[in-house]
DNA sequence: TTCTTGAGAACTGTTGACAATCTCCAAAGC
DNA sequence: GCTTTGGAGATTGTCAACAGTTCTCAAGAA
């Protein structure tokens, strides 16, 4: 759960403390008794529009608002213990992050990522990706070295045991992890946005067990090209592997799209689009 | 109702506001149909918020507001013409966009990009400028390329004019349609966020006359290797341009703020600098 | 039946006001 | 003289209310 993916606050600290484990069963109607939410009030003092966006953040990346989903202000000024004033700057940093789309005098809902729009994500990760094992390759320090194969082989693991989910959270880590490493916080930036861009894709189908064993063998690979110190080798081993993930990532979508179909074949499988 | 961006207070001098119209041509609404006026179109997308936006975006970019300064919330909302909220949201886009930073119960001011963020900036362009080469290698089409070449002339014009002006700016537009024909939307619009930042750094810079024709060199070099349909070789032709640009922007900023700070010795150099 | 129309509800866009916090400066204390 | 303290002014954070637009849905007409 704690994945290193939190986007700290440009201004002031970023909020530290503990988890928000909410189950969100209190209705408000009353303000300023006590609100749903206990970081909301344990951080009054704090800028409500800067903990608005994480939580939304959060609830999005969750999924719990799916893509698509109507974020109504007054009803989330409600729930989350607020006034319309912060949600909607908390809105427009979203908007700008990718992660919600507004259309105006009809509201802001979350953005869903077409599958275009996921291959250019992909496609530019993978070059962004190819700096990252160049700079790995070139300055990459033996603990480093020693921390990124601990993380592959944690994956191994995982992939015996058959969990999706723990390998699914240990490549975003291992991934991320390499990201920063190359010492680049621009690109750290830029690479976790466009993640979290691409979490709203990826959501339906986050699990398919038998990637594993090809994925985890391309981490290695990696991992060995960054260790030799060829930065060519290491740049290329990324980026192939950043291209090859697409491609079993987009034909499992589309397999994905299409037994949804044939499923539901008369079904509205979105009510929510409009051309 | 009211768009007028006019001073209408008497906080300070009563200038004549500038035009809101023309401005970044952002607009991600795109309703399907065709409405017979434009200003019906101009007044269903744009909101207060999207157009101040723009306008302080512009403010920003022309050194208008230039990197430091505090934008003051009442008195850019007087001189908008627009109450704080708009203002507020708008700051929280340009926030996101990496244009303005906030302190919170201080207020909001233009971002200083320091020399370190520069660096990172040229380097990850780098990479994705790469990725345009690569790309428009493969699939350039023939007017595209003869497009690409007449920009190339008009900057070896400039270069023989001496015209640092227009060099800058064909400069900019060269490499902004280079990485729009690449055709991957993301790509372009994370490009262009990064260019915006980096002429937060740039400022002071952008005249100097002896870097041209080296610089104009390199990009007939560039449009030759993207001719030749070698991806590989158009990939590294911008990726070494890049790099070759960074240095020289560094190098002679770094000269610059020595000059500055000879000129200058006693005089403190930054004094709104907070840890 | 099907399409149009219009009133009411629901929601978003915008504004002004109040509360909390910071900044500045002068007076008191050492 | 130097530091501290306290209060007034200025500025930001937040909220509630008003105004304008869109949506819903039922009634009426073709």
């Amino acid at each position: 759960m704690n994945l290193n993916l939190s986007a700290g606050r440009a201004s002031g600290r970023s909020q530290a403390g503990p988890n928000p484990r909410g189950g969100s069963a209190d209705d408000p109607a009353g303000r300023g008794a006590s609100s749903p939410h206990p970081t909301i009030t344990l951080l009054q003092t704090s800028s409500l529009t800067s903990v608005v966006q994480g939580e939304l953040e959060r609830m999005i990346l969750s999924g719990e608002l799916a893509p698509g989903a109507k974020l109504t202000e007054m009803a989330l000024a409600a729930r989350l213990g607020v006034s319309r004033g912060p949600l909607r700057e908390a809105f427009r940093m979203l908007e700008e992050a990718g992660l919600v789309r507004t259309e105006k005098n009809r509201g802001v809902f979350v953005r869903d990522i077409p599958i275009e729009e996921a291959v250019e994500i992909f496609d530019l990760r993978a070059a962004m990706d190819e700096l990252v094992g160049r700079r790995l390759a070139e300055h990459i320090s033996a603990p480093q070295m020693k921390e990124v194969r601990g993380l592959v082989e944690q994956m191994e693991t995982a992939v015996k045991a058959k969990d999706t989910y723990h390998y699914h959270l240990l490549n975003l880590k291992f991934h991320d992890r390499l990201v920063e490493l190359a010492g680049n916080s621009k690109l750290t930036a830029i690479y976790r946005k466009l993640i979290k861009e691409l979490s709203l894709f990826r959501r339906l189908n986050l699990a398919d067990g038998w990637l594993m064993p090809i994925s985890a063998g391309e981490h290695r690979g990696i991992v060995k090209a960054i260790a030799s110190g060829d930065a060519d080798a290491a740049g290329k081993a990324m980026f192939k592997h950043v291209i090859q993930s697409k491609e079993r990532t987009i034909k499992n979508k589309l397999r994905q799209q299409a037994q949804a179909a044939a499923a539901a074949p008369a079904a509205k499988p979105r009510a929510l689009e409009r051309a």
